[in-house]
DNA sequence: GATGACTAGTTGTCTAGACAAATAGAGCGC
DNA sequence: GCGCTCTATTTGTCTAGACAACTAGTCATC
């Protein structure tokens, strides 16, 4: 690539680091990154200058530079893609958690497209704490359903759906058909249901997440747990879900 | 320290990584301590082995183990403390999410004792967004509270609280004398207030965060951002609460 | 025009070594 | 016993260099 003056932010104000004063330099590298996001030196979706040019700047080898890097990713302030350089990040979706939570009524609502696909239907017995939550015995089959649902074609959550079988045995075979899962559970007899409880924490994402939800291991997930019932508060399932924290924000009204 | 058996975990079986086959050694080497662990050869709360053994155990450069300790630990599955090791991690607190939110309620149903100090007090002039938000005009004074509050002694969320400040101008004195927000709410003529909305994602913490929480700073901190308002539907206060992903889970009920 | 090989640019991984910073224990002086 | 220094151990930071993997464009060929 030639040296295209518009294809790359201009180059900060560069200037020493304070070496041996205590504070790492990788440190002060990233928060005077930051400060130059902020103040819109570089502008969102814009390209930061490459490792080995700000390397060169602040006279720190390039791995120094990589560390502050990666902080301002895991930040959700940079998006670094190998081999095309970093940028500047850009904003996310809101996702509400009310009791009654749908995929794709709530990327209509904000004007996206919803999508999403089914990735695998197994089935299994139930292991105590499932079967307690569930409501149903320890032992008696449970299905599976991996899916990965998409916000204007991009990744937005990975859900792994636990059903009782017994109820839901259709479930396999109609999601062959339509990888909706409210439009299945309709077609089971379970045309309501509603969000009784979710647990919500944070962590980082294994190799196998980073790589479905297409995010950095760098930027956490939002991992939420929580069971829907149906309107006569029957146990429906158990969804383990795992939001993409650099393009989904949960809201809960209350 | 000398060589004592009590003192550490085992080593596991080491063995041979697959070089050159397209996936990262770090990586392999972060799914064999998971598994590890998983299994229960490394015991929560127990210690796990030096950098430089697994190092020597896996054949390879003590940054490659560096590396993958880091995404254990990020994953929320290891706690390295420098000087000390790093241990595999243990369990969390449940923080619900209700409409009734109150700090030292929730830890305390927990069997845990609550705590907290203020760090800070400031006024500032509100700006658009935050104006909008707590229902006043632009420009007018903002009473900015920080606290850090702890389960145990150990923190768990640092809260940053906006205050309209014609309401709540006795505020930064009452927080001097009794460091609860809720005691010093009441003082000021609201004995009650509710959740309205909350918002909920996550990323990794700054340095300050980090330190705050006593958290490293590779795991992610959960970010909530929430309207609270008195019986009558006046917004009481914005709070920005940053909760430590390692300690602390979000519960909500609908 | 489409295809494929090649090349330059950029981030990712691994090794090697050095020293800093934090921790914990041992030993000493009082 | 108490406090202090000293030392060994362990994690944290920084440098240096090499090569792999991926991206995007160029150019020759068909």
């Amino acid at each position: 690539m030639t040296d295209d003056p518009n294809g790359r932010e201009t180059l900060p104000a560069g200037g020493l680091l304070a070496r041996g004063q205590g504070v790492a330099l990788w440190r002060q590298i990233a928060q005077r990154l930051e400060r130059d996001i902020a103040s819109g030196t570089h502008a969102p979706g814009g390209r930061l200058p490459t490792e080995a040019d700000l390397a060169g700047l602040y006279n720190v080898n390039r791995h120094t530079v990589r560390r502050a890097m990666e902080e301002l990713e895991g930040r959700g302030l940079v998006r670094i893609e190998q081999g095309r350089g970093s940028f500047v990040a850009e904003d996310v979706v809101d996702y509400s958690l009310g009791p009654r939570t749908r995929f794709s009524e709530i990327i209509r609502r904000q004007n996206r497209e919803p999508g999403g696909r089914i990735l695998r239907v197994s089935e299994m017995a139930a292991e105590t704490g499932l079967a307690e939550q569930l409501g149903i015995r320890r032992g008696r089959p449970v299905i599976v359903v991996e899916r990965l649902s998409l916000s204007d074609g991009r990744p937005l959550v990975l859900g792994t759906h636990h059903f009782p079988a017994t109820r839901f045995g259709r479930l396999p075979e109609l999601l062959r058909q339509d990888p909706s899962i409210t439009t299945a559970l309709t077609a089971c007899g379970v045309p309501d249901y509603r969000r009784r409880i979710t647990r919500i924490t944070a962590r980082l994402p294994t190799p196998e997440e980073a790589e479905l939800l297409q995010q950095s291991r760098n930027r956490p997930v939002l991992v939420t747990e929580g069971i829907n019932t149906d309107p006569a508060g029957e146990v429906v399932d158990l969804t383990i879900g795992r939001y993409a924290a650099g393009r989904a924000q949960l809201v809960v009204e209350s």
